[in-house]
DNA sequence: TCATCTCATTGATAGGGATCAACGCCGCCG
DNA sequence: CGGCGGCGTTGATCCCTATCAATGAGATGA
C-alpha cells in the first residue's frame, strides 16, 4: 500500500502485536514517535529475573508476549504472587526508588523497554502519558483490592475458581466461539498458583480434581482447562461480580 | 502580623490542621488557590457512610482529622477492610465510575472535599496535580500488595503484629519521646481488625492478651496499648521491613 | 438506678487446610 | 537407555483458627 502523502515513517512499533490495545495506541501521534524511539525490546525465559526485589528500577515497559509475575517474599522466605501481567501490560514502577516486589518471567516474555529516567521525563513534556499511567495504576489498585478481599475472606474453593474467571477474563475471551466450551491455558506453575491464592500447591491440586469431579471443568492437562458449567463455576466462586468482566456472550452462559 | 506586600489574601486553607503533610502543599501557589476555591468541608459521625460501594463517585478529598475504612463485601455479606485513610491522605476515585469499594467514618471525622468533575478538570490544567495524585495512588497500590503479602502468607499473630506496627508508623510516632514507652491508639473495632486482618474478633483478642501476657505490649484498655518490647513486636511481625517505616529513634529501641 | 445493647473477652469444639510423606509422570542429560 | 530431578497428585495426620456459646464490661437511655 503506498503511504499517505506526508506520512510518516513505519517504526517496529507500528507492527508490533500489542500496539492496538496498549498504553501506546492511546496518546497522540507525536507522543508515539516518541516512544519508539525511546523503546527496545529485551526477551526473557521462564524463570529469569527481570527486577529484583529492593533493586533499582532502571527500565519499565510492557509485556508484548508471555506472562509476568510479581512477588513479594519475607526474610524467612516465604513468597506471595502479588500480581500477574499478559500481555499489553504495563510492568515497573515509575517515580520510585527499589523495585517493591520482584518481577520475574512466568513464561518465555518479550518486553518493549523504556529506561526508566528517560520515559519519566517523557511524563513531563506530555502530561497524557502520566494520565494513561495514572488510569492503569488506579486499575491495579482495584484488582489489589479486589484481591486482598480474595485472600482475606474467601475459603480455598472460593479462590480457585476466582482465580479461573479472572484467568478466562485476561486470556481466554478471545478464541472462544459460541457452542464450543471455553477452554482456559494456566501460564503458571501450582506452585505458583498456590502463591497467588494464600495457599499450598496440594490444596490447590485437590481443588482443581473436586472441580473435575463435579462436572465444573475438564482437566486437559495439568495447563489446560475446559469450562463445562460456567454458571456453577461462577457460582462456585461467590463473586458474581467477577462475571462482568468477561464477554457478554460467556456471561450468558454463566447466568 | 502584617501581611506582606503583595501578600494573597489568606484562605480558610490556609489555617488548615494538614496543610502542610498534604497533597496542598506540594503544589504552587496558583494550584494551592483553587484547590482552596473548590474546597468544602463534611463532617460524618462514627459508622456513617461517606461512598457507597458501587455508588456513583461524585466527590473525593483529604481526610483532615478522624479515620476513614475502606471496605469491600460479597454477595453473601462477608467482608473486608481494603484500606485506613488517616489524616492528611486523600479519599476517594478519580477518574472512575462506581466506586470499587465503600468509604465509611471509622471514627468521627472532617473532610475537605472537591466535587470530582471539577477536581478532575483541574488535573487537566495542572499536570502537577495529576502528579501528586500518581505518587500517592502508587503508594497505596505497594501497601495494598504488602498487605497481599500479609494475607496471602502469614501466621495471625504475625498480622496482629504487622498491624500494631503499621499503627506506629501512621499514626504513633509524633508524640513519642526517648525514654517513655511507645502508646499505641487503635482507632478502630475488633471486628474492624479482624476484617482488616482476615480473621475474627475473638482470634484477635486472643492474640493481643497472649503478647500482653509475654510481655510485649501493655494492654491500658481495648483501645490502648503500650509498647513494651519494640524489638519482641518487630520480631513477632516477621517484618523487619515495617521498621524501616517508623522513625529513626523507634527504629534504633526495635533493633 | 436499672434495663438494654453493643463490644470485648474467654472457653469448648470442630473443621479446613497445612504439613509430611510417598508415588507417578515427564523431560533432561549423561 | 536408564538414572535423575522437578512437578503434580494422592493419602494420612495434625494444628491453627473459625465457630458456637456464655460471660463481663462499658455506654446509652428511659
Amino acid at each position: 500500500m503506498e503511504p499517505l502523502p506526508f506520512a510518516r515513517a513505519l517504526t517496529h512499533c507500528d507492527r508490533c502485536a500489542v500496539r492496538k490495545s496498549s498504553l501506546c495506541n492511546r496518546v497522540c501521534v507525536d507522543l508515539q514517535e516518541e516512544l519508539s524511539r525511546l523503546s527496545h525490546h529485551r526477551t526473557y525465559c521462564l524463570g529469569e529475573t527481570v527486577l529484583g526485589e529492593m533493586e533499582a528500577i532502571s527500565f519499565v515497559g510492557i509485556v508484548v508476549s508471555g506472562v509476568l509475575r510479581m512477588q513479594k517474599s519475607l526474610e524467612d522466605g516465604r513468597q506471595q504472587l502479588v500480581g500477574l501481567l499478559f500481555q499489553s501490560d504495563f510492568f515497573g514502577r515509575v517515580f520510585g526508588g527499589l523495585s517493591a516486589h520482584a518481577i520475574e518471567a512466568a513464561s518465555d516474555v518479550t518486553l518493549c523497554c523504556y529506561e526508566r529516567r528517560a520515559f519519566e521525563r517523557l511524563t513531563e513534556r506530555f502530561p497524557e502519558l502520566e494520565h494513561q499511567l495514572m488510569l492503569s495504576t488506579l486499575d491495579e489498585l482495584d484488582a489489589a483490592r479486589n484481591w486482598m478481599l480474595l485472600l482475606g475472606c474467601q475459603t480455598t474453593p472460593e479462590r480457585v475458581a476466582s482465580f479461573l474467571l479472572m484467568l478466562c477474563r485476561r486470556t481466554g475471551t478471545n478464541q472462544w466461539t459460541p457452542g464450543a466450551n471455553l477452554s482456559i491455558y494456566v501460564p503458571i506453575s501450582r506452585r505458583d498458583m498456590a502463591s497467588y491464592l494464600g495457599t499450598t500447591g496440594e490444596t490447590i491440586s485437590r481443588v482443581i480434581h473436586e472441580m473435575s469431579r463435579k462436572g465444573i471443568i475438564k482437566i486437559r492437562n495439568s495447563q489446560h482447562f475446559e469450562v463445562l458449567n460456567m454458571r456453577q463455576l461462577v457460582k462456585m466462586s461467590a463473586r458474581e461480580d467477577l462475571s462482568t468482566g468477561l464477554s457478554s456472550s460467556i456471561r450468558s452462559i454463566a447466568l
